[in-house]
DNA sequence: ATTGAAAGTGAGTAATCACTCGCTAATCAA
DNA sequence: TTGATTAGCGAGTGATTACTCACTTTCAAT
């Protein structure tokens, strides 16, 4: 059973080799840009080659020039935004929300976490559409997907439950139980955003809204006072 | 600003059209079949017709005797799971656990809840999967799935919320927050239990998990002992 | 037994698919 | 300026696509 190299080490050793936009051309990067705008839109499989190169002014041999098949295109799409998620660089935010965890509360860092989340969602909206959308369908993303999320939070949020409910700040749930919730509640944040644009439920702002959910979170919506 | 029927009226519209399963021919249920199965593993647009054809036993033609697109066959797999989770005759089993509201507590209740939407989304697993993956590029199933889960829920899930606050059963929040909070930790439950079979997740049961998971619905994972 | 409609067939169609290749244009170090 | 490498092009490739249509089979009602 020989483990491979670790889903996350294959994933930066990859990345590595992956082309810094600076040293693009002007072309190849509008091929990325119509590939993202189309494949968020109508789907990788809904998108041809030649409707991207028309999408991006550019001769459809020229895409097979920078990309040696239509598979490639996605993975390069979708790898920057598995890194972001993953990579110290950006996870970064991650540790450094959770570093400091002595000296704040648990609420202050989840509603940190939340916050930050949210915003990391916003600015690449379209690229984790097309991230989820066909991590339903190619293993090597979803378990990219998963291993970077799950794996690579998990662990961090697992030590901060522990020492907070070592401390008596939490409950002592099961720690699992207790991840769940958490994440539970910032997918339903962000779902709930971008479904959903009715007047009911945008009329709480952003930090409302992670704000009353982080109460919940923590405070459950039992009513105790009696 | 002529409101659309409302979506569930035109799903329910369009469902009566639907042929029941018993009133279809072997091979017309046969290109059902291989249809989910194919659109489950693959996706709808990278199923090919002649491959539904072929694993579903029949000439190329006659798939298109009975719908008279490709996308025809889709809405034909994807309707009837809509109504499961719209339609009165199922949605009752949600209505039939809000009915005696005041003789249960609102725990049992959402205990009730979750048990039936798992058990419900386990037994249609491969239809859900293709109805939220198509949802993201079909405007009309889009909204349908959002008209029923949402908008069909919702007003009664409010009604629920909003009696439970009144009795003081459960704190005065935003009824919202409380909907979102609920559907949030019923989308986690449903997604972890999916998603995820490793030991950590599976060493409770169902029903266990499900417990855990109320139980921090109303009180939340902060510790109020203190 | 006859008939008519529905079910089923499979070769055929034009369009589109991802991708190739021989070519020219631009870039750049020597 | 040269020579070599890379970027870009677009007509052309065979394979595959969703779909059609003229035809046969099945079968229930007369």
């Amino acid at each position: 059973m020989n483990k491979p190299p670790t889903f996350v080490e294959g994933l930066l050793e990859y990345v590595e080799e992956l082309k810094d936009e600076s040293e693009m051309t002007e072309k190849q990067r509008n091929i990325l840009r119509a590939s993202v705008k189309l494949f968020a839109e109508k789907g990788f499989h809904a998108s041809s080659t030649s409707e991207i190169a028309k999408e991006a002014g550019v001769a459809e041999g020229t895409i097979f020039r920078h990309y040696k098949s239509k598979k490639d295109i996605l993975l390069a799409v979708v790898a920057p935004v598995l890194v972001k998620f993953a990579a110290p660089f950006i996870l970064k935010d991650v540790r450094e929300i959770f570093k400091e965890q002595n000296k704040k509360t648990f609420s202050q860092i989840v509603t940190e976490l939340y916050r930050n989340r949210i915003d990391l969602v916003l600015a690449n909206e379209k690229h984790i559409r097309i991230l989820l959308q066909e991590a339903f369908f190619h293993d090597e993303i979803r378990e990219a997907l998963i291993a970077t999320v799950f794996t690579g939070v998990k662990e961090m949020a697992n030590k901060l439950i522990e020492a907070k409910v070592e401390v008596g700040e939490l409950r002592p749930l099961p720690t699992q139980a207790v991840f769940r919730a958490i994440l539970s509640s910032m997918i339903g944040l962000v779902l709930f955003r971008q479904v959903l644009d009715t007047d009911e439920f945008t009329q709480f702002s952003d930090d409302e809204q992670i704000a009353l959910t982080v109460d919940i979170l923590l405070n459950g919506i039992g009513n105790h006072s009696i």
